[in-house]
DNA sequence: CGGTATCCATTGCGATACTG
DNA sequence: CAGTATCGCAATGGATACCG
C-alpha cells in the first residue's frame, strides 16, 4: 500500500474514457453494433433490423460509432445511392462483451423482476 | 399465438429487458456497482468515491439499483440516519462483465483516439 | 446523516419536411 | 436510398433549500 495513490482511489476510467464508455453502451449503439456483428448492413435494412429506432438517432448512432472506428461506412453505389454499414475490427474486439452482456440481461431478467415485485410491495405498505 | 411478436423476434432481448439494461449500464450505475463490489459503503462515503455525482443523481441510482435487487439497502442508525449500501447477490453477477467493460475501454481507448483524429481530419477536409 | 422538494437550464428525441 | 434541417416537447440533471 506504500506507494501508488494519485487518483488511484478513484475510478480505473478517467472522465474521457468513461464518456467512450457510455457512447459504446448508449441504448442504440449496443443494439447497433450487435446487429451488425452478424453481418453487414444498408442504412434502410438496419431500420427494419431495429424497428424502434429513428432515422435521426439511427444516424446519431452510426456517426459516433464511425467516428469512434467501431464501424465501417462504406458507399458502394453513387446512384441511387446505397451506404453499407459494417462492424470494424476495433468493434469486433466488442463482440464477445456485448454478446455477454445481453445474455445476463435475458438470464437474470426473471430475478430482477422478483426484486422489483419486492421492492414496490414495501415501499407500498410503507408509503 | 403471442400476440406481441410482430418483428420483435429477431432481437435477443425484448423492449422490458432492454430497458432493464440501460438502468444498469447507466453511467452512474456501473460507477455505484463497481465500487460498492469494493466494500459496503455509506451514502456519503460513496458520495467521495464518486466526487462528480450529485446526490440527486446518487439517490436516483441507489433507488433504482435497489428496486432492481442490484443493491441492498441496510439502515444500520436511527438517531444520526445511518445506511449502508452493499453490493446484492444478483449485483455481485454483474462483476466480471463491469471489469471486462472496464478493462475494454482502458485497453481501447488509445486506438479510439486514433480513429476519431481520422475520422475528424476526413471530413475537415470535405467540409 | 441521508435524504426530499422545487426550480430551472439544457439536452434528447420524435415528428415532419425536404434534398442529392 | 440515405440522409439533413427544423421545431417543439418531455425528460435529465444541476443548484438550492429544507426536513426527519
Amino acid at each position: 500500500m506504500p506507494e501508488t495513490t494519485l487518483a488511484e482511489a478513484d475510478s480505473p476510467l478517467n472522465a474521457e474514457q468513461r464518456e467512450l464508455l457510455d457512447q459504446v453502451l448508449d441504448k442504440w449503439s449496443l443494439r447497433v453494433l450487435e446487429t451488425l456483428c452478424g453481418r453487414p448492413l444498408r442504412f434502410n435494412e438496419l431500420r427494419r433490423e431495429i424497428p424502434t429506432v429513428t432515422q435521426k438517432s439511427l444516424t446519431t448512432t452510426l456517426r459516433r460509432l464511425e467516428r469512434n472506428g467501431m464501424v465501417e461506412r462504406v458507399v458502394t453505389g453513387t446512384r441511387p445511392l446505397a451506404v453499407e454499414y459494417r462492424i470494424a475490427p476495433l468493434g469486433k474486439t466488442l463482440q464477445d462483451l456485448v454478446d455477454a452482456l445481453f445474455g445476463w440481461t435475458a438470464a437474470n431478467y426473471a430475478e430482477v423482476e422478483r426484486a422489483r415485485r419486492r421492492f414496490d410491495d414495501e415501499t407500498t405498505q410503507r408509503g
